[in-house]
This record gives C-alpha cells, structure tokens and sequence, in this order.
DNA sequence: AAATAATTGTTGCAATTGCAACAATTATAA
DNA sequence: TTATAATTGTTGCAATTGCAACAATTATTT
C-alpha cells in the first residue's frame, strides 16, 4: 500500500507538515468540505475516513466523480475542483491534510524530507491515474449490460474474488457507470435470470467463466 | 508549459539519463510502438513528435483512449498498458525515451537532479490527470448532443476560441466520445440547422452563447 | 415502536442510439 | 494522373435506454 509518509517517522513528519503549513482538518460524516478550503490550489491528504467527488450539473444530476479512502489524495488541479459543479462530501467521519501545492513543489522548507514525500505523492498518483483508466474503460463501452460487466471485471479482478461488495448503494453504481438507475436494475434482472450474477445485499457473486 | 527536464542543462541531462540506463527510441509515424518494449514497468518521455494510446476490444472496436504530445508521458502503469488491448501508435515521426519505473522511484542513480526531475515529472502526472478528468466529464453526459457540447466547450476554453479545429477525424472523435460515428454525424447536423455551430473541413465554430 | 427517509424493484412508453448499408467526397499511394 | 484507400454523409429500422410514476423494501431518526 502507498502511504504519503512512508520512510518518513513521526517526529519528522510533524516537522516536514510545519515546514510546508499543512493544515489539519476533521470533519463529520456526510459534510460537504470543499467550501471551508479557501486556498485555490491545494493538495489534500486524506489521513482517515473516506470522501467522494462529487459533479452536480445544472439540472441536478449527480454523479460520483471518485470514492477515496485514507491515504489518497485529492485538490484543485488533480479534481478539477476549480469547477463550481464538484464538491467533496465525508462518507464518514474524515481527518484531511491540507497543504498549498506551490510549497510541495518549490522545495521552500529545505526539509530533507521533503524529496521523500514527493517520491510518495507520485506514487499514489500514479495509483489514482489508474482508477482513473478504469472508470474510463467501463464509460467507453456502449451498453449498460457491458459496462456493468466491465466494472464487475476491474472489481473482481483487484480483490481477487468473484464476489463483490458493492462499496456503495445501487443508486450510487448508476451515477458512477453514467446510466439510468431503473435501466440498471432491469438489466440485473435480466443478467440475474440469465444466470449470470447473483445478488444477495450488496454481495453480487459472478457466475460466469 | 511543464517540461521533464526544466531545470537541467543539457549535459547534466544526459547524465541523469545514462545513470538512469533510459533508452533512446526513434519510431517512424503509424507505428505500432509498444509491442518493441519489453521492460513491464516503464515510463516513456515523448521528446518529440505524438502518439495515440488506442484500445481495441475482441469486437475489433477501436477506441483513442489518449492523445499525447511532446513533453508528456505515457507507461505500464499511468496507461493501462499492461493490458493486451491497448496499443501505442504514433501520429507522426516520435521520439521517445523509456525508463524503468522502479530506477525513477529509488533514486539508485545518485545524481543530484534525479529530486529535480521527479518534480517536474509530478507536475506533468498532474496535468495528465486534467485530461483524464475532462474525458470522463464528457463520457459521463447521457446523451450525444450533451457529450459533444461539453467537448466543444472543453476545446474551447482550454484554446481561447469558439473555433475548433479537431486533432484528429471525426471518425477519431467518435471513438473518443465513444459512440456510434454515424449517429454523431447526425447529431452534427442537428446542430448545423439549428444554428449552433459552423463546419468547415475541420474547423468547427460554436455560434452560441 | 412508529414515523420518516432512503433505497430498490418494476413497467409502459417515447426518445435516443447503434447498426447496417451505401453514396459522396477527400486523401493517399502507385 | 489514375487507382485505391480512408473519411464523411445519409437514412431506415430495430434495439437500447432514459424517464416517469409508483410500489415494495430497508435504513434511519425521533
């Protein structure tokens, strides 16, 4: 797992956040965070907790943009969050980083830590990038039946199981495949007599190859 | 403009490219490039020229998952190249360099700009991200009107200018958009007669708001 | 425990889209 | 220049999907 203060230990992390003027927030679940954050280009740590990204569009369509638990990152340039449709909503309750993207990348705190933390943001960058290339492949394909599958593929395939927890509800599926809720529950209907999936909750067991 | 070696001087570059053992690769336009590199954890520099990640399913459905000009990056991780589908084509005559992804990331070289380089290689991961957010916020527009739209505004905002002149062929553009080419053909011509843009060959003019 | 809210299931119907097939045009190669 | 290939335009039709409306179920709050 990639962690942003790895090789790095506490007493030098406390010191590398002072150096760069992180700033430490906890907010309750189900809290909208974006608007408390006034610095207009901001990186975010998340310490503990989980938040989404979510796009209200002007007739009030939601979509989940991204879920993201404790050790990844979101901000201004990596969110797109300069866009006043994006917010970022608490799953639960959530401790954040807060800290000013200039002062990661000009090396101002001499911290000789600093480089070490930079090697570990880049990585779980690179992690994201790829949820990023998932979500990209299940909204390119063509129906709602594929892309359903597609998702269950990328899921089962990182857990390694052929059962998979939906992480949210079934309305939240809909948003994040881009479809129309109903239309997705006739299609597991249909996915569900054809014997492909099960579902039992959250649990869907593929039954397939 | 976010450069890779912004900070480096020309020797002092090649260098860091020795001890970083990168490769020097020169391909000739429409050439399929990834099927030559055998490292399964790379990173690749496009010192000159573009390239298109393309993913081709079992259908023989094509789609340009990425478009990717000088100075930026593409790899096994940061494109999902890991999986068979996907392709690396260039557009034109392109230069690459490729680097093992685990010699960036342990700072094995000992150069004394191997810090300044992963900064600067940061700061063009994060950009990339911005492109991948801008697809998904046009893939996740239910209909084809409202897909090209938001292409149309994306384009245009990131140029400073109501006209467009499409990258690539429309047959291109859909694929990116991911729909079917002819029913954006349609969709085109809707919005001819209705008066909300002009074509001309390539050039495409929005005419409202 | 009851009331309220949120989520899930279902279905008819209209609108949108993909598909197929072919013509017309434009670009590229011989 | 001519031949060949690639791209673009067009349209009917069937399949898929979104939408709306409501019932059923499950969660959450009071």
């Amino acid at each position: 797992m990639k962690e942003p203060f790895l090789g790095i230990k506490e007493k030098e992390k406390n010191k590398l956040l002072k150096d760069l003027e992180a700033l430490t927030f906890n907010f309750q679940k189900h809290n909208t965070i974006l608007e408390k954050i006034k610095n207009d280009n901001f990186i975010a740590i998340i310490i503990d907790g989980s938040v989404q990204i979510i796009k209200t569009d002007y007739n009030g369509n939601r979509t989940i943009i991204e879920e993201l638990e404790e050790n990844n990152m979101f901000g201004s340039k990596i969110s797109s969050l300069n866009n006043s449709e994006y917010s970022v909503e608490t799953k639960e309750d959530t401790k954040i980083i807060i800290i000013d993207y200039e002062s990661i990348i000009n090396n101002n705190s001499n911290n000789k830590y600093h480089n070490q933390f930079i090697k570990n943001l880049l990585e779980i960058i690179i992690d994201s990038i790829s949820d990023k290339n998932n979500r990209i492949e299940i909204l390119t394909k063509k129906t709602i039946r594929n892309k359903l599958l597609e998702y269950f593929k990328i899921v089962s395939k990182k857990n390694g199981s052929r059962n998979i927890y939906l992480p949210f509800t079934f309305t939240d599926l809909a948003d994040y495949l881009a479809i129309d809720r109903s239309a997705m529950s006739r299609e597991l209907k249909y996915l569900k007599e054809e014997g492909f999936i099960e579902i039992k909750g959250k649990r869907i067991t593929l039954l397939y190859r």
